[in-house]
DNA sequence: ACCCGACTATTTGTACTGGT
DNA sequence: ACCAGTACAAATAGTCGGGT
């Protein structure tokens, strides 16, 4: 490995790591010794990457630290584009418009021949023809799993049989045709999945739902024989 | 084209200091 | 006790120019 393919590894290595890791752990993970190590955080650091090294503890990068250029290739960037369309075709325009902002915040930091691809992609995606969304209850249920409370929804099941009930949502999952929540229900005393078209009403309690949402998603993963780690 | 030696950059190991 | 950071000497790898 050469030594410019090692720091670009490194930084990878932090990056991936949200609690400081040691100088020994890296050295180890990278095949190389602890004084390289110390030689490539600093040639890092000098270069404005922001690393934190504290005794006892170890290293880590710090949050905001701006992506270099270079950082993508042209794949990568054509799968940044498709996704932030795919989102932007959605009936969502608050998720929309973040795709856009997105996109515009990683152009501006491509060199331009990179940013022109960017420009110029011409992968594209179809508009959503899913069922007429309340788009404010789309964004009520994100902002509920994103601080793990509960929810209160009206409820219309495929019998037309509209029932209440309590949620604890930590989902979305976004299909072609419908979008679906994914959250543990009161009522029912189990995971359920309910389609967002089929939402009459919801709105967000006080209450926080008792288990986190990493705990949620693990044992629906469990109980749906999804694997650990992959997206939904 | 190949070999050789000089030079430079990089890496390593060890010992040590100091912060948590 | 653990671990970041520094200093120093030595080893190793890579580069370059000159000679054959």
């Amino acid at each position: 490995m050469t030594r410019s393919a090692r720091l670009l590894a490194l930084i990878q290595t932090l990056r991936r790591h949200r609690h400081p890791v040691t100088g020994d752990a890296l050295a180890s993970g990278l095949g190389i010794s602890l004084r390289t190590l110390y030689r490539d955080i600093a040639t890092l650091q000098s270069q404005g990457a922001q690393i934190d090294g504290a005794p006892g503890q170890g290293y880590m990068l710090r949050e905001g630290f701006v992506l270099p250029p270079l950082m993508f290739t042209l794949e990568e960037i054509e799968a940044l584009v498709l996704g932030s369309r795919w989102v932007n075709s959605r009936e969502d325009p608050s998720l929309a418009s973040a795709a856009r902002d997105a996109l515009a915040k990683i152009g501006a930091v491509l060199p331009p021949h990179l940013r022109h691809e960017l420009d110029t992609t011409t992968l594209m995606v179809g508009r959503s023809d899913a069922p007429g969304l309340d788009r404010d209850v789309m964004a009520l249920l994100r902002k509920a799993i994103r601080s793990e409370h509960k929810v209160q929804i009206q409820y219309r099941d495929l019998q037309d049989s509209v029932t209440d009930r309590i949620v604890w949502p930590f989902a979305l999952g976004f299909f072609d045709q419908v979008q679906v929540l994914v959250a543990w229900c009161e009522l029912r005393g189990t995971h359920r999945h309910f389609r967002a078209d089929r939402i009459e009403q919801a709105q967000v309690l006080e209450e926080r739902s008792p288990r986190r949402r990493t705990v949620l998603i693990r044992d629906w993963r469990q109980q749906q024989g999804l694997p650990a780690t992959d997206g939904i």
